[in-house]
DNA sequence: TGCCGATATTTAGCACGCTAACTACAAGGA
DNA sequence: TCCTTGTAGTTAGCGTGCTAAATATCGGCA
């Protein structure tokens, strides 16, 4: 039997590079009760706040349903905050919590430290070279 | 608000390319009733029938639970049969049934297509690129 | 023999991610 | 005004993927 017979599987490949980063982010993350998806949700909204779900899942590449319900969680959680639209009912604005607003800027550190540990067995070309392939298998 | 602001976060990255592969795996296989990581637990049973659950985890990179759940799945729809091992009550021995032997060889087919078809924005050098980034990753 | 610790699998519970169905609201025309 | 159509969000149901706890079996040792 072949030792290591996917790695030729690129769905493979990518299902477990996903699967290493996101336990990384999972380990840095928990101390703080969110998880890696709800870390990329809170720095998003605190780029922009007042968004819609709808807004938000396009920026993120989430479903309706999945953002409809992380949003719900993150603010079971208090880490944000939704109000509908006054214009629009049928809208929602995110916002961030004064417990969100505060530790946001932890949380970004967190992710550039993440993002740094994952990547730290490629050079720096390499770095550039694998996102730019990663955007590129997007099309 | 920037266009794109989480192109630089190797996380989003990894989970959207991860996402789009497994899209055209789903695509190409929910003919078939297989989901896609179902179609790697079947060309890999098929690869050597007999082995444990664990054994299978192994290979697939998938713990105990889930792929517990992804045999029971499998076994359900009839593509493989679960024994108990004689020697050892606690293994599983896991064989391709009729229907799985059968369409063995259109799933792989399918697979390799769907490989194809992933890549198919990145020339040959790129594509052996980035397979060797990913499994880097997984250090 | 009978118990103890190890090992394989299962189960429960949670969080995505998807599709499909449903609700609520808005806008525009008859 | 009423109705139809379209849009935003929620809910239900399924399949991974995880952790932790439970179950079943085995092996060895008193």
């Amino acid at each position: 039997m072949a030792k290591k017979p996917y790695e030729d599987c690129i769905l493979f490949l990518l299902a477990k590079a996903f699967q290493r980063a996101s336990g990384k982010f999972k380990k840095r993350f928990q101390k703080y009760g969110l998880t890696p998806v709800q870390s990329l949700v809170l720095t998003a909204v605190s780029e922009e706040e007042g968004l819609s779900a709808g807004e938000l899942g396009k920026l993120l590449v989430l479903d309706q349903a999945t953002i409809s319900g992380v949003l719900d969680r993150m603010a079971e959680a208090g880490w944000i905050v939704k109000e509908t639209a006054a214009e629009d009912k049928r809208f929602l604005r995110i916002y961030l919590s004064p417990k969100g607003r505060e530790l946001t800027g932890e949380i970004i550190r967190e992710r550039d430290e993440a993002n740094e540990e994952i990547m730290s067995g490629l050079r720096l070309e390499e770095r550039l070279l694998l996102k730019r392939f990663l955007v590129d298998l997007q099309r």
